[in-house]
DNA sequence: AAGTCTATTAACTTTTCATTAAACATTATT
DNA sequence: AATAATGTTTAATGAAAAGTTAATAGACTT
């Protein structure tokens, strides 16, 4: 799965600066837009979500504190940091005061801004990031929930250990493909060994016992292949 | 409503800056801890809370780094930047790689550091706030109050304890679904180690003696999992 | 200083579950 | 057809995990 990309807005008035961070930006996955004044940013906002806002301070018209300030009143949600050539003491605090996420100041490293921005961005995600992975199956007449172990036919649930629903996982993530021993073992079990095959099978045997109740459900055997989980359709 | 002290912890083997940061934090009404090397301080993370830990990076023994990484392992939910001499672009990218919420060089102005470490802890406690706003729940027949720790049955009221009250709210918020044990653990007790697993135990069992009541409600153990809260509808 | 409240630790019992074993069945090879 | 290899199923085992109750120790109150 792809990951989506990170979308930053950047106020900038160097055409020197503003074009060496969009490009660079651009390189390391970032999708960026670069503005020259603080005018043209706020009205792009209204129609645009950005993901993080980076501004420089010293701009004519409107400088990064105002644009800081207008930004906050009117889209709270957007964070921003600032880059600034301007490293008085005085500066710093007033960016912070605003409630900038960050004061970088110029000339700054690429790569250093770069990884600051990830390391945010993630820090910033992560909090919202619900558990939305794959986990929620439609098997047949069942439903199989593999983050709370659950199988489900009609009413009855059936609880199933962490090795069972592993197992299962793996197989309808596969569902009609040939599962090879060897890998179902090195996934699961961490290695291919005589004795661990023995307990897979044990475990096939568990899962078709579950499975029986669906007809249009088999779990079948290859011969010294692995098996296969059908599910007609 | 007085605001609660921010904790920190400060791993600095210099003795003037030690003090001299333990000084100033704490009369900018933080709560802190000074330790003079990483092993200390691991030692005692593991029986107290903190908002968000300082690291020197040269230090004897153990460095930053590290230090760092091992925090990371064993106590994942703690925040933590560097404060270092050491500005090379290398150290910075290692910095930032291991996770670290910031990197800031010395000699650091501690205006500066002050407004750097509110706004971080700002920002990381209005992430967590948004869960935690939502203290008023309705849970089968039970209604549970998770700012008064009060826990309701018809006109029963149980005082909760701290813990008790902690724990539930995790658990709601969660309802049927899987919570970890190390989740668990580590937002509640801040790591995850063998002896704070026997209390949550404890506690789960406490909480299923009020939860019985309700026939709709079932704490569930999925063996090595971890618990699920289920709620009939 | 005594008393209360509460989280943790301890001591002990019960349950769970991956593995192993064993008996039997099927498929492949000679 | 005989033998070997692979697969299926049920049951037994033992170690780890979970449950329960009680004791302890530390913080806070009075």
């Amino acid at each position: 799965m792809n990951k989506k990309k990170h979308r930053i807005i950047l106020v900038e008035d160097s055409a020197d600066l503003g074009y060496l961070l969009s490009e660079y930006l651009s390189m390391k996955n970032f999708e960026i837009n670069w503005f020259i004044n603080g005018i043209s940013a706020l009205k792009n906002l209204e129609s645009n979500k950005y993901d993080l806002a980076i501004l420089d301070i010293t701009m004519p018209d409107m400088d990064g504190f105002s644009l800081a300030e207008q930004m906050k009143e009117r889209f709270p949600e957007l964070p921003f940091l600032f880059l600034s050539a301007r490293s008085l003491k005085v500066d710093v605090l007033k960016g912070f005061y605003l409630g900038a996420v960050d004061y970088l100041k110029k000339p700054i490293d690429e790569e250093e801004l770069v990884i600051r921005i990830e390391n945010l961005l993630n820090r910033l995600n992560s909090e919202k990031r619900v558990e939305e992975d794959i986990c929620h199956f439609k098997l047949g007449q069942f439903t199989f929930n593999s983050l709370n172990q659950e199988l489900s036919f009609n009413d009855e649930i059936f609880h199933l250990t962490t090795k069972e629903s592993e197992l299962l996982h793996y197989l309808v993530l596969r569902q009609n493909m040939l599962c090879s021993h060897k890998d179902i073992l090195i996934k699961l079990w961490g290695n291919n060994d005589y004795f661990n095959k023995k307990s897979l099978n044990v475990f096939i045997t568990r899962l078709r016992k579950y499975l029986e109740k669906d007809s249009a459900i088999s779990l079948d055997n290859v011969h010294s292949q692995g098996f296969i989980l059908r599910i007609e359709k």
